[in-house]
DNA sequence: CCAGACGTTGTT
DNA sequence: GTCTGG
DNA sequence: CCAGACGTTGTT
DNA sequence: GTCTGG
């Protein structure tokens, strides 16, 4: 589960969604948006309707330093110059590079890592060092996708999910619901769509030839709920900015406390079906993650029509070669499928 | 001691 | 690289 | 997560 | 069937 995502604001849009409201020393509340930091090298974020794992995709951290700011969510205890978080936004890879692996690419390690289980995640020595280090982030989407498997079908129907708490009127898959301009402001914050944040472990690796690339794993939970139709698997999803705190504040909140979080957290979202354009990872810029009907969904076209009929002519002149013959027919089978 | 894993999802 | 299983 | 490759020789 | 690329 959650092998595909949506990324679709721009970096300062990004940050802007993430704001928290503060209190300075003199008292002023306002809002302040965490910064953005790029990736060491060439490894920028692009903005995508279909994000796969191996991109580099926007996670919240956060750093120790000194300020004499206190985020209103926080736990009242201490003063303002207890140090404080600093969130930062960052792109990493998508897909945890495990750490003895050596190479010059940082894909190509063969194993799965998108996803790991909050079950298990004390007891894996692929994820322990970053759950020990308190290298703990907070991936930022619009949404996921998920594909539902029907039973009787050999075809899936992917669906989109999102954050439930949308502003009036805002749909998150339609860039012309909000305003682009005065979208935010010190004084009230965010005012666009809601993102998904994902509760996410993060980790350095260095190439064999000495370049740094920060990477993440995505936390999956046994799904609960409505969402359990869809799937059996979902990921830790944090609603609140208390839970994002408590999740990114690794000074104060031990692992373990923070795998208790996890466990209780339940993931407010929605969701709709949606074009099967997004299986192709290759689709990126057409908003796919508007609602479809299923039934209307993907009619042949007349060309794949076409090419069936074709086909089937086409193995009737073949007769004599049978792999040849083999192989056309399973290309009808598929065909047929796809219509169903 | 050395060899081999190190991960997920889904499906049966 | 480091832990687990044999 | 899904789609698509899964290979060689030789030539530019 | 299984791995790699997106």
């Amino acid at each position: 589960m959650c092998g595909r995502t949506a990324c679709t604001l721009a970096p300062d849009e990004v940050c802007r969604s993430c704001s928290v409201r503060t209190v300075g020393k003199d008292g002023t509340k306002k809002y302040e948006a965490p910064q953005w930091r790029d990736h060491p090298g060439d490894h920028k974020y692009w903005p995508s309707y279909n994000v796969a794992p191996t991109r580099f995709t926007p996670v919240m951290i956060s750093e120790h330093h000194m300020k004499g700011v206190k985020r209103e969510a926080e736990k009242e205890e201490g003063e303002g110059e207890e140090l404080p978080p600093q969130l930062i936004i960052q792109p990493m890879m998508w897909g945890l590079i495990p750490n003895f692996y050596k190479a010059s690419s940082p894909t190509g390690h063969g194993y799965s890592t998108n996803n790991c289980r909050l079950e298990d995640l004390e007891e894996k020595k692929m994820f322990k060092p970053s759950l020990v280090r308190g290298q703990r982030c907070v991936v930022l989407c619009d949404g996921f996708y998920e594909w539902q498997a029907i039973k009787g079908s050999k075809t899936k129907q992917p669906y989109f999910i999102y954050a439930a708490s949308q502003p009036e009127g805002i749909k998150i898959w339609d860039r012309s619901s909000w305003d682009t301009e005065g979208v935010w402001s010190e004084e009230e914050g965010w005012k666009g769509p809601q993102l998904l944040k994902m509760a996410g472990l993060f980790s350095r690796w260095t190439s064999s030839e000495g370049k740094e690339v920060m990477s993440y794993s995505v936390v999956t939970k046994a799904a609960e709920g409505e969402f359990s139709d869809l799937h059996h698997r979902v990921p830790a999803i944090l609603n609140t900015d208390q839970e994002v705190q408590d999740w990114l504040n690794y000074g104060k909140v031990e692992y373990k406390e923070a795998l208790n979080l996890l466990a209780k957290v339940k993931a407010e979202v929605t969701w709709h079906p949606v074009s099967t354009q997004v299986n192709n990872s290759r689709n990126q810029e057409t908003d796919m993650n508007h609602p479809v009907d299923p039934k209307k969904e993907a009619p042949p076209s007349g060309s794949s029509l076409f090419m069936a009929n074709w086909l089937k002519k086409g193995s009737a002149k073949v007769k004599n070669d049978d792999d040849v013959k083999v192989k056309e027919e399973n290309k009808v089978k598929k065909e047929e499928d796809d219509e169903k």
